[in-house]
DNA sequence: CGAACAGTCAACCGATTTGTTGAATGATGA
DNA sequence: TCATCATTCAACAAATCGGTTGACTGTTCG
């Protein structure tokens, strides 16, 4: 119930395909950062800056807080680690260890049909 | 030396910012998948989920083998990989626990710039 | 008050994305 | 051989992206 809508994946992993908005968010990491505090390192404009505050915002990585004429950001966690567990699904095929599970799931695939699962998570 | 180019974070964080590309994933990880089969559950068009595989090929992704005239795509955990590891980094902001590191970096914001007038800048 | 500051907004531009359709390529197989 | 299958390619359109500039809103402060 305190839970916001959940930021969808798709803008969470947009937001992180830039590399401007991923230096943000490590610079975030930091500490709270006003908009021209991250804007400064980047040589474009502070208005396209602001876009791509908004951008991290829209995702649900970053809240903003008012003060006077700045605005305070700060880190959002919540959407990181969502993505980062929709790629724990795939940790299996990195390490190198097959579990009973990956090797049910490879002799099953040989065999039979898809299993019309239909979930894009 | 067995590495290949190393696929920049851009190309395969943006590859993950849409839900079709993600649900092809989600299928490779069962197994092998030709280019139509990839294309099956989707209602576009084959040359438009070709494009999509082709995204998920630049990021390095999937990779593809050429069999007589269908092209098998499999998947390719390593970007996976790197992805999951930078969004790692941030870990420590969603688990409960602060460790030194984090409150050591949270400290040295908070004291930093402001000259003991106050935070009213 | 009035100037300077922090930040957004609106309009615009060029490049990229995502989809389409139709033609092209190349392998398969009756 | 010839039709068919699997897939890509090329050209196009609409939407979005990332950037710009200039005007605007609201806050701070001498």
């Amino acid at each position: 119930m305190v839970e916001r809508h959940a930021p969808p994946l798709d803008a969470v992993f947009h937001a992180l395909g830039d590399a401007t908005r991923r230096r943000m968010l490590r610079e975030l990491a930091e500490g709270e950062r006003t908009v021209s505090q991250l804007a400064a390192p980047f040589p474009i404009s502070l208005a396209a800056a602001s876009k791509h505050i908004k951008a991290l915002e829209g995702a649900g990585l970053i809240r903003r807080e008012v003060r006077g004429r700045t605005h305070l950001c700060r880190l959002e966690p919540a959407p990181l680690s969502h993505a980062h567990e929709w790629l724990g699904f795939y940790e299996r095929f990195w390490t190198g260890r097959l579990d009973a599970l990956e090797r049910l799931l490879r002799e099953e695939d040989a065999a039979a049909p898809p299993t019309k699962d239909g979930d894009d998570r």
